[in-house]
DNA sequence: GATCCGGCTCTTTTT
DNA sequence: GAGCCGGATC
């Protein structure tokens, strides 16, 4: 796996079939642009680049891969897949990062060449300030009269000063009100007891230690050779800017990949022009990837048909599996009466769809807005059904359900259960040894330290048997978490995993554990049924149109297309025909709109109408 | 205490 | 655009 392949005999791994513009962007030695539709394979596509420039050599040891990303499970997910592939070697020189980890990997390595004005202490703690914070630092504000005082200040927003920079060398006069208050913004972070830096403050630093410390940033440029950024049309224009001090000038390869029609990100402060932005600055060529491997040729052809609408020159998408069956009615817009018949109806489909072999996973119900609204109102209807709706961004004990599942020590918990019950489930050993390895701080070529791991497996194994005899329980979580826990040492785990330095949040995770799992308890009275529900499986899931980007189901049912929840569409017409068309896509084979003449009218948005209406989607009256 | 009003929120990631 | 909240007003 080790050694060097020559370019001309590389081929794609796992028998991944390229199409010419994927193959042009995996082997291509310049700089590019990649626009790729829904089910493109984007992140595939960087992952083969990996694999390309490490298995070919033409990124040469001790040269390195830079990837970025925005969320976790994308950095995760591409590393993952360029590590099952080639050797180890290899797989250590491709970082991948999301954009502010990597910008917090760089202040916390140079943390000492930063700007004397904004120096944080080594012990900083990250900080999230919310819109009272913002309210209550800028009410406190009492800036000059020449800047336009008090009135000035409060016509200010938190986005102003998080977007405040570049962050200058010395700290001289403000030359507006902004600037001003970003300063006292800054001033007043640092000052407190334990300083607080929020991550958008980190990106800023960062920037500043490579724009001032030609050292930094030439140890950076010949760091690394090739550069990938992910979802780049979510890109800020803080974050470009960062990029370009990074990576412009330098011999570094940059591939940016992203799609324009799924910029649902501006009112975030997504950045609408930063394609042109990059091939300006980079030299970078464009590349459009046609092919969508995700969805039948009916879901397709509905893309293609909006697509067109919205763009006529926009080049086709073709569907990668043109001859599979597509299922009867892959396609509809139905129109209830009430709000209750839109639910009932909707469980009784899902319901009568799962005896017929779906499962429960196969279904997404997507919202504009407010999931946890439509999940009150919709759950009882399912559990009537047998069913059960799972939605993922869910608070459970101040922290959502989604981030307790890929917390670390809340992995390291379910991991160790399904271990001493043996309840099967994907690379559990694998994952429980590495995590518990960095805990006890395991030498895996040191015979003894395996031996002494191997015997805390046994020790947390036994305790998990002893609490675990009997049907599940609510009563017990709690205290077989905590036993857990304080067999595997609460010093060691704070160490090593640095977001429980937070003493509010280490207890907070493991309280939330305990509740989601007593949440389940009554659903099931086995062990391992539990564990995998407490994990989502077996559940239909409800979300945000917005955090459903990047995933597909079998079934996609967008509840409540009626002009309340696309209130932004008349100001904002171009965002939210993107944010209809993230929903749609997300579709393999099905795809259901649904309104209630109770849940509102669709006057205001009959643009998103005749879309469905142009690509023959019927309209049924339920 | 009832009513009116203006203003705000809707969509989010990150150690 | 609808729903909610807090403050002002009767």
């Amino acid at each position: 796996m080790g050694r060097i392949i020559n370019p001309e005999d590389w081929q794609p791994s796992d028998g991944i079939r390229l199409e010419d513009a994927a193959y042009r962007v995996v082997t291509s030695t310049e700089s590019r642009s990649v626009i790729a539709g829904p089910g493109a394979g984007k992140t595939e596509l960087l992952a083969q680049r990996a694999l390309y420039l490490l298995q070919t050599g033409l990124c040469r040891p001790p040269q390195r891969i830079l990837a970025i990303s925005f969320k976790r499970d994308a950095a995760k997910t591409l590393k993952d897949r360029v590590s099952r592939r080639c050797s180890s070697e290899q797989a250590r020189r491709f970082d991948s990062y999301t954009f502010d980890g990597f910008a917090k990997s760089l202040v916390d390595r140079f943390l000492g060449v930063t700007p004397a004005w904004c120096r944080p202490p080594r012990d900083y703690r990250v900080i999230f300030p919310r819109k009272d914070d913002w309210n209550e630092f800028l009410l406190g504000l009492r800036p000059p009269s020449k800047l336009g005082g008090r009135a000035a200040a409060q016509a200010l927003h938190g986005e102003d000063i998080e977007r405040w920079g570049p962050l200058p060398l010395e700290l001289g006069e403000a030359a507006n009100i902004t600037a001003w208050a970003a300063a006292e913004w800054w001033r007043s972070v640092l000052s407190g007891q334990r300083p607080g830096l929020s991550f958008s403050m980190i990106g800023r630093l960062a920037e500043a230690i490579l724009a001032y410390n030609p050292q930094v940033l030439k140890a950076l440029r010949l760091t690394y050779s090739h550069v990938f950024l992910d979802e780049f049309q979510d890109t800020t224009a803080a974050q470009f800017r960062f990029v370009r001090t990074a990576f412009r000038g330098s011999p570094a390869v940059l591939t940016a990949v992203g799609d324009t029609k799924q910029r649902i990100m501006t009112w975030a402060g997504a950045e609408a022009e930063v394609f042109s932005w990059f091939e300006r600055r980079f030299g970078a060529t464009r590349e459009m990837l046609q092919m969508n491997h995700r969805s039948n040729r009916r879901i397709v052809q509905i893309i293609n048909d909006l697509v067109r609408t919205i763009e006529p020159n926009a080049v086709e998408t073709v569907c990668a599996r043109p001859d599979d069956e597509v299922p009867q009615d892959a396609a509809a817009f139905w129109i209830f009466d009430t709000n209750d018949d839109e639910t009932t109806r909707l469980a009784d489909l899902i319901a009568m769809d799962i005896e017929l072999g779906l499962k429960p996973d196969d279904f997404v119900l997507l919202v504009r807005a407010k999931a946890d609204e439509a999940e009150q109102r919709m759950r009882d209807a399912f559990t009537e059904r047998g069913l059960r709706l799972r939605n993922e961004a869910r608070m459970v004990n101040r922290i959502a359900i989604q981030d307790l599942i890929s917390d670390e020590l809340v992995g390291l918990i379910l991991g160790l259960i399904r271990l001493a019950l043996r309840i099967r489930g994907r690379d559990i050993y694998a994952s429980v040894q590495e995590a518990l390895g960095a805990i006890l701080g395991t030498d895996f070529e040191n015979p003894s330290d395996t031996k002494l791991l191997e015997a805390k497996l046994r020790s947390i194994a036994g305790i998990i048997q002893n609490q675990t005899q009997g049907a599940p329980s609510e009563t017990n979580m709690a205290a077989m978490i905590g036993s857990i826990v304080e067999e595997l040492g609460e010093a060691p785990i704070r160490r090593v995993f640095r977001q429980y330095e937070n003493d509010a949040y280490f207890h907070d995770v493991q309280s939330a554990l305990a509740e989601l799992i007593g949440e389940y308890v009554p659903t099931t009275s086995e062990w391992a049924a539990l564990i995998d529900a407490v994990e989502g499986k077996g559940q239909v899931r409800l979300m945000t149109i917005h955090k459903s980007k990047g995933l597909e189901y079998h079934t996609v049912i967008f509840v409540g297309l009626h002009q309340n929840a696309f209130w932004g569409y008349r100001n904002n017409r171009e965002e939210e025909t993107n944010t209809f068309f993230v929903a749609l896509s997300r579709a393999r084979e099905r795809v259901y709109f649904t309104r209630s003449k109770e849940g509102g009218d669709v006057r205001q948005i009959q643009g998103l109408i005749d879309l469905l209406a142009n690509a023959d989607v019927p309209f049924v009256e339920v």
